[in-house]
This record gives structure tokens, C-alpha cells and sequence, in this order.
DNA sequence: CTGTTAGCGCTTTCAC
DNA sequence: GTGAAAGCGCTAACAG
């Protein structure tokens, strides 16, 4: 029909009301309105075929029915679990998620997706396995709106995060390879060099590796980005004759590249090596073997960041999400070699 | 400091100049404005920490900046490329995208969805293998927003959309497995019961097949939606003595089941069975053994998508992107058996 | 080049 | 319960 946009005004006028009851009854503002007021709004609304309009609503509540999630476009694949948990969660709580790309330690794009959330004043915003560049983060803590970290590790209290505890991840992880008899161990695809959630990890690792008396060699790490060339890079790194008889990857990716490689390299997975990826998403059940894995919980991360967001006080909650060792068919008992 | 905004009010008033001008300015109205007032009211502006607010923009512009892209939760994994070419393509354009999830074919999740970009007055909306509910489409169509439907084939030349050449897909993709010596040939989890797009595929499946003077038989075609179960439960149906020497899959998750199950079956591929995959996704390569497919063009995809979007006027533009076949391991010569 | 003046469509006191 | 009125922060004529 018309070019553009039927208001709460010409619904008033056809309904014989005031904007203002209309405002009500459509934002259903309970007790402030007659039921036969409401009854006439709403169908003449439907009527004219009106359409709320979002801006000027926020305009004069200076509030947002969004919850904006910044994404990682990640080697890895675990954001859709995270940001499932997250849909089931904000739903019922009547906000809408958002959900911006980020590109890759690309400080440009993290700029311009932190903008266009905080120009909107947005509800609160969700961090998938973004790290974010200084300027950036001086950006995002410049502003009024509630964020959390997922899925990413920092260290000290000061930042708001939730993820896996990275420390015990590693930790546990190294132990079930050690309580299935291995004691070479490598740590493969795993970035710490970088980040904390990496340093942790190697730290846990160093930690279950020290409780069963050993020192890890050198050549049994090799840092890398999680990514499937990551876990190539690592296993051709240890080579055909490698000085370990398992190794943990930094991601499922990874340790399916570590799997390939190793194949490439004549070693059969996993009577030859063990491998043992972190996270335990969709892919472990589909490769061959399947993946053994220390499986995180991304689902929930996604379910306690949004709770986190609509938390009125900062109680200082859980900010660890629970983890697991997932048997598969990748990792068996070390046998020595015949 | 202050609880809440600073204005273009309050930046005008400090830099002496009036809020007409700071609008001017900041919305680099260029040659509406001097260089030296130009230069104090930025400075000023950052002294001040001003946040554009944009709904009250968007308000009085009647327009946003904004791309949205509505997402199938889908069993494939796809999405990503085209994300990235609708990325790549926007950015430049000064169009923010934003991307919404709407469940798997939830009709009600679908709806908020759309009535959330809808009231956002979005400059348009990218639906991503999206099978949309009657009234939602009725919804969709009820409003000015240009919209185009992504990796999905329509009936007709009514509505906009942009994805591969879905009759090709299945003749093409054929055809390799007939030039390959293959006669008796699959069709698994492809949904040709259901949508347009099942049925285009069957169809240039079945010119392909009929070109080569074959007739398939019923228990080659075992429909499905494209997932990882319907690869599995379609190679569970051809058995451990399958009819067919080659199978053809809706998907890269679905020739990985188809795989796996054959695995289970006791069959090699390829020797005992050939594997082909719809769509060409980073899984063929990282799968054992490497999938040979018929890869789409999603980037491309998504960058036409965009580009049909910023398009003034609706050039009846090319409505297909690429496809070409890339053999990898898993299909071999078809040798009768000894 | 810059200021003045009206609103964009909606919500929200404040009266009645 | 309902209406009148006053903006939310910004842009877009229209004058100058």
C-alpha cells in the first residue's frame, strides 16, 4: 500500500483511542488498558498490517531486546554448539541474538562488529573464542553494556569470562594417557605460545606428566593454532619414527590432521600412536577411528554466558563449564614395541 | 562518567558550533562543512567519548545499514563460505552483517527471526538454505525489504534466488560416475521428496542415468535430508551386497555416513564402492578416504547474494553460481568383479 | 558553509 | 483506564 509504515497513530485513529493506549496495549503494559481497548487494538492492528518499529522504541527506552554475539571465524568448529546453548537460553528471556563474524584476529573487523553492537546499545555482548586486540578491548570496557568472554581463558579475576578450566583440561587429559600406560606424551596444535588458554593447557599437561615423574622433551611440543595444518605440521614434526607413543591435539581438527598425517607418515592410528583431541565436538564420531577426546561442554558455556548477561548482580558465579574424557577408538593401551 | 550519552547536543555546545554541523560532520556529509570546524568538532567529539546512537539514525533516516542473514541450523556445514563471501562482499559496501539462526525448519523460531530484522527495517535479508513456513514467506513478502533466497531452488522464476544449478548438480555429478564406468548408481540423502531442490537433483540424476540408456531401479534412491544419519541409514538400505558400484550423497556429511555405514558393512571404499558427495566442503579433504565431489561455488554465492542486494534495480541476474566436479579418492574405475 | 526548525515513531510521566 | 504532552538523539529541509 502505502510507501511506508503504518504507527501506532493511524492505529489509533481507526481504533477512536490515543497513541499512548495503543503504545500500552501493544507492549502489553498489563493493568493499563480495558480488555474491549485491547481487543479493538489488536485487531485493528492486524488489520492495517502494522509493524513495531524497533529504532524508536530503543530511541526512547535507550534499551535493546538484543543480545549481540561476536564470533571467531574459527579453525575450529564448536561456535554453532556454543551458540545453540545460547539460543535456548536467550529465547525464553525474550531477546534476540545477533550474531556478528569477526574474522580472524582481524583487529579491523573486531572494531567494526563491536561498533555496530554498542551503537546499538545492545543487551549485553557474548565473545566466542575472540581475542580481542587492546584498543579493542579498551573499546568494548568503554561502554555501559554487560560482556562476557567464551570460551577463551585470561588471567586474574578482573575479566568476565566462562570457558573449560584450561588447566585441568590439559591435566586430565595427560592423565587418562598416562592411566592408559603411555609416558612419552606430546602436546600438538596447541598455541602456547600465545595465548592462556594454551599456557594453561601446557601447563596441565607438565603438571600430570610431573605427578607421573616424567620431563616432557622438547621435541614432544609443538605449539600451533588448533587448526587441521596445525596437527599436520605437529605430527610431521614427530615423524615416522616419532619419540612419542600418544599425543594430545589441541582441537578436534587438529587431531584428525595429526591422524592423517601420521597415516601419511606409514603409522597406523592407534596401534602405532594414540591420538587424543581436545573438545569432542560432532567430527570425532565421523572420523576413522573415531576420536578420543576430552570433551568440553559448549552447549552450556552458551547457556551460562547468556544467564550471566541477565544476571542482575555480578555474583561471581560458576565461570568453568564441566569436561570430560569421551572414549573412542584413537587412544589404546601402550604396549611396548616386540 | 555520566550514566548515559553523550549527544551531538553536548558536542556541539563544546566545540561552539550547532548540532546540524556535528551531524554533518560526523556523518561525513562531505563539502557541508569547513575544515577547521570539522577538525574541532572530531576532536571533540573523541574528547567527549561519543557514541553515535543508531537507532535514533535510523529513526529519522528510515534506513539501516545493515545486511541481515537468516540461517537454517542446518545438518550441513556450509554456511560458513557463504557467510564469508556475504562478508567479504558487504564490508566494502558499508553494510554491517548480521546473522540470525532459525532452527530447522521452526516455523515459530523462524518467525521471530524475520519479524526481528523486519522491525529493524534491515536493507536486506539473505535467507541461507532457509525452507521457509507459508506465513512466514507471506511475512517476508508483506514488506518493502529486498530479500533473496540462498543454496536453495525455487519452482519458477518468481522468487529470488541465487545457488547452484540443482538439475546439473545431479546430471554432472552423474555423469563423472558414468564416465567412471559406474552404471548401477545411488542416490542417497538427497530429499527429493520434499523439496524443489531434491527433486531438480533427482531429475538431471536421472537424465544422466537415462542418456547412458539406464532405468534406475527403486532401490537405488534412497531419499534423506542431507545429514550425517541419512548417509548412514541409505548405505544401511544398499547392505553389505549393495545393488550399486557407486553412490552419489546429498552432502559431504551424508558421504561420510554413507562411508562409515559401508565401513561397518564390511565394504572398502573405494574398491568395493565408490563415494561421491554434493557440495565440496574442507571435510572432503580431511576424511579417509578423501571425497571426491561435486563442489558448489558458496562464496560466490554469497557474494551474488550481496551484490543482488545493492543492485538498484533487479537485472534478472545470473541466478546460478559455478559447480564443478573434483575428484579426490573415493571413486575409482568401476572393474567387474572377477 | 552554518544555524534554525521540525519532526522520525514510540513511550511515559502527569493529569483526569 | 485513558488522553495530552513532552521528548529520546538524530537528520534534513530551509534559510541565511
Amino acid at each position: 500500500m502505502t510507501m511506508m509504515g503504518v504507527t501506532i497513530k493511524d492505529i489509533a485513529k481507526q481504533a477512536g483511542v490515543s497513541p499512548a493506549t495503543v503504545s500500552r496495549v501493544l507492549a502489553n503494559k498489563a493493568g493499563f488498558f480495558g480488555a474491549q481497548t485491547a481487543q479493538k487494538v489488536r485487531q485493528t492492528a492486524k488489520e492495517l498490517g502494522y509493524r513495531k518499529n524497533t529504532a524508536a522504541t530503543e530511541l526512547v527506552t535507550q534499551r535493546s531486546h538484543d543480545l549481540a554475539v561476536i564470533v571467531n571465524t574459527t579453525k575450529t568448529n564448536f561456535a554453532t554448539q556454543i551458540i545453540e546453548g545460547i539460543q535456548a537460553t536467550a529465547f525464553p528471556a525474550d531477546l534476540n541474538v545477533i550474531i556478528l563474524y569477526a574474522g580472524d584476529g582481524d583487529a579491523e573487523r573486531q572494531r567494526r562488529a563491536l561498533e555496530t553492537v554498542i551503537e546499538r546499545s545492545v543487551r549485553g555482548i557474548l565473545l566466542l573464542s575472540v581475542d580481542l586486540a587492546p584498543e579493542n578491548l579498551a573499546l568494548l570496557q568503554s561502554t555501559e553494556i554487560p560482556y562476557c568472554f567464551l570460551s577463551i581463558s585470561f588471567e586474574g579475576p578482573k575479566m568476565p569470562f566462562i570457558t573449560s578450566d584450561d588447566w585441568q583440561v590439559g591435566y586430565q587429559a595427560t592423565k587418562y594417557l598416562l592411566e592408559r600406560g603411555h609416558r612419552r606424551i606430546g602436546l600438538a596444535a596447541v598455541d602456547t605460545q600465545v595465548s592462556i588458554t594454551g599456557q594453561l593447557r601446557e601447563a596441565g599437561y607438565r603438571q600430570a606428566l610431573a605427578e607421573a615423574g616424567i620431563t616432557p622433551r622438547p621435541t614432544w611440543i609443538h605449539p600451533g593454532d588448533y587448526s587441521y595444518p596445525a596437527g599436520q605440521a605437529a605430527m610431521q614434526a614427530y615423524g615416522a619414527h616419532p619419540d612419542v607413543t600418544a599425543v594430545l591435539a589441541g582441537s578436534d581438527l587438529a587431531g584428525i590432521g595429526v591422524m592423517n598425517q601420521a597415516r601419511m607418515l606409514g603409522l597406523m592410528v592407534p596401534v602405532d600412536l594414540s591420538v587424543m583431541s581436545i573438545d569432542g565436538t560432532d567430527l570425532c564420531d565421523i572420523v576413522q577411528p573415531q576420536l578420543t577426546s576430552l570433551t568440553q561442554s559448549f552447549y552450556d558455556m552458551g547457556v551460562a554466558g547468556v544467564n550471566r548477561m541477565l544476571a542482575t548482580e555480578t555474583p561471581q558465579q560458576q565461570r568453568f563449564t564441566p569436561i570430560q574424557v569421551v572414549a573412542r577408538d584413537s587412544v589404546v593401551d601402550f604396549v611396548a614395541r616386540t
